[in-house]
DNA sequence: GAATATATTGTCATAATTGACAATATATTC
DNA sequence: GAATATATTGTCAATTATGACAATATATTC
């Protein structure tokens, strides 16, 4: 049996100090891959604790029950799309540009990024009867369409809106379709191909005259 | 317990008709509605059977386990995809060529064809351990742009190869796009969006000057 | 109507997934 | 070292998904 009841609190601080905050997250980047690779129903709390190198238990103490932890994943997974997404537009005028992002979206990649992108989609296909968690996906995208069209704007000034989101909304479907389809091996060829797709709709805008 | 052992055959043939045919192109419809609603593995055999209008225990009689329905599933998928891209080939031009399909792949639909590629893309995210599926949703989705391509091709014959397989590569990404976000239920700017930048796509091709 | 082949329904055992909570271990304050 | 708060592990029951197959119903040939 319990020896004592533990739940009287003397004001004074003392115990094991909790790692609840690192758990949660690294099991969230394990439910995160997990996700990708199983999908959002094919991903058991066994699996998670597996791939965490935790015991389901565990993940349970710190996490709650499954319908818990689902909340806590769409809101990670949404909150670190939107966190790149702001990033985008701090970063990536120093780095390059548009040129340099389209080459980092057209080139295959092993590191978490496509990872997030899968379990978005995962989340995506699960708001058939879910219209709150549709709203929420619909402004993340939203958002990282809005940005795009920013960053576009900047090196592209002299175009209307209309051709600027057209533009953004055909880099934002390429480039969601390079990460889906990214398990299938495509070759080289592919990402080639995707990549002139991105440069003639940029192509498409008009261009500013540069100063000499 | 069972009256008399039915397997011996005398050479005539008698009883019941077989349906079978009719009940699993009847399940295959339910199936594909459950994977495009419920996703891959939260497909249950109790959803499809209810989805069908059928006994679970039927399903089972004429469709085998769920590891033979999976299979089937995936032919059925797979199959009709192609399907559809062989018609393509065959009805578009008399229908209007490319514009038209533009204007098709950026309306939102509420038929089947949706779940048909809410399916495919269910499949796709499977097939991570899956190098033959992986090959078989790969040859299917090249044979959708290169269908893609002699489309352009006919419209635009001046232009080389990479350009249109570009394009193609572009106009299959947008679509897939729209379609997989079909349940975010975005406003009708948003496939406006996406129509104007298929249009930009094909309109960075060289035009054939008209005969007048 | 008899024989037969199939459709359809119903039942049961097993495995997988999960939720709840008991039991133990560990780190901290005093 | 005592008290305490939390981490970590372990166990068990309830639910669900599934496979197997028995039992019944129906349509066909002769």
């Amino acid at each position: 049996m319990y020896p004592t009841p533990r739940t009287i609190t003397r004001g004074i601080m003392a115990g094991r100090p909790s790692n609840k905050d690192q758990r949660q997250s690294e099991v969230m980047k394990a439910y995160v891959s997990a996700v990708a690779k199983y999908g959002l129903d094919g991903t058991t709390l066994e699996i998670i604790a597996k791939t965490a190198g935790l015991s389901r238990s565990l993940i349970r103490h710190h996490l709650g029950n499954k319908a818990e932890m689902s909340e806590m994943l769409t809101s990670h997974v949404l909150g670190e799309f939107d966190k790149a997404t702001s990033q985008l537009l701090t970063y990536l005028p120093e780095k390059g540009g548009l040129e340099t992002l389209i080459k980092f979206m057209t080139t295959p990649h092993e590191d978490s990024d496509p990872e997030l992108i899968l379990a978005f989609a995962a989340l995506t296909m699960k708001c058939g009867n879910d219209p709150r968690l549709a709203e929420r996906i619909r402004a993340s995208i939203e958002r990282f369409e809005n940005t795009l069209c920013q960053l576009i704007k900047t090196e592209y000034p002299e175009n209307d809106k209309e051709s600027i989101q057209a533009v953004s909304n055909g880099l934002v479907s390429i480039y969601f379709n390079v990460v889906s389809l990214g398990s299938l091996s495509f070759s080289k060829n592919f990402y080639q191909r995707s990549r002139l797709a991105m440069e003639e709709l940029v192509n498409s805008l008009k261009k500013t005259p540069r100063h000499e």
